[in-house]
DNA sequence: CACGTATATGCTTTTATAGGTATATAATGT
DNA sequence: ACATTATATACCTATAAAAGCATATACGTG
């Protein structure tokens, strides 16, 4: 499991961190409120834990697990690109809708074969 | 395959996603630039097609596959809530750390055994 | 010290997916 | 019609990881 992308992959995963946004909460909170079997929400967690999403924190026979936020910037940082992509796209689709806002002669259909989409 | 977080799981689709996103690519070219054999790309690009992320349009014997962005926006708008509480967490740290500029009374180290980081 | 509670780990089985190689399909030019 | 180029797919195998269950470890309390 080397990557952070690998790491959020997991559905159970994602439920976990999505819980732990909000507050810290111990092993037994994160069984019940997931309906997740204990050992199931055990290993996920040191899954996170070891990516350093996650850290611990004693708590008598307790853990208290809460979030950190280096791995999800790490994510946040790989979408950049991707956002200066999509808000240039946005640009042309609005011209594109101004410019259909003109007297509107009649296209035809020029879909080649074979093309999708 | 499920989910956009399995698909950007894939180390070779994350490298043909960072292609596309300068311009549209043909297959043949993503193989050459990723060097990556010519199966393989197409398999990814497949996978990447089905789940929205890329589309091709056919030209003569090439496909030209392009970038759509609503999948990504997808995993950026999952990382919102996320960005929110690391904002918090970095606004804490500065607090933090502007109080350790004060005099300075030395600490014990008051860590538990069994904690970790 | 024995017991209950909380959490972690070991083992086994199942499943999904990526890679490799060969081959199929499609378009083009001669 | 045939050869060439470009891309897709089928089949097989290897591998990794998740789930389930049992069990171990750790702490706290009477």
């Amino acid at each position: 499991m080397e990557s952070v992308f690998e790491i959020i992959a997991e559905p159970n995963r994602r439920a976990i961190l999505g819980l732990l946004v909000s507050s810290q909460q111990s092993v037994g909170e994160i069984e019940r409120r997931l309906r997740m079997p204990q050992p199931t929400v055990s290993k996920h967690l040191r899954v996170l834990r070891e990516a350093g999403f996650v850290e611990s924190q004693v708590d008598a026979q307790r853990r208290l697990y809460r979030l950190r936020p280096e791995p999800l910037q790490e994510v946040d940082a790989w979408l950049a690109p991707f956002r200066r992509f999509w808000s240039v796209h946005v640009d042309a689709l609005e011209r594109h809708l101004d410019r259909m806002e003109e007297p509107t002669p009649i296209k035809k259909n020029k879909r080649r074969k074979g093309e999708d989409r």
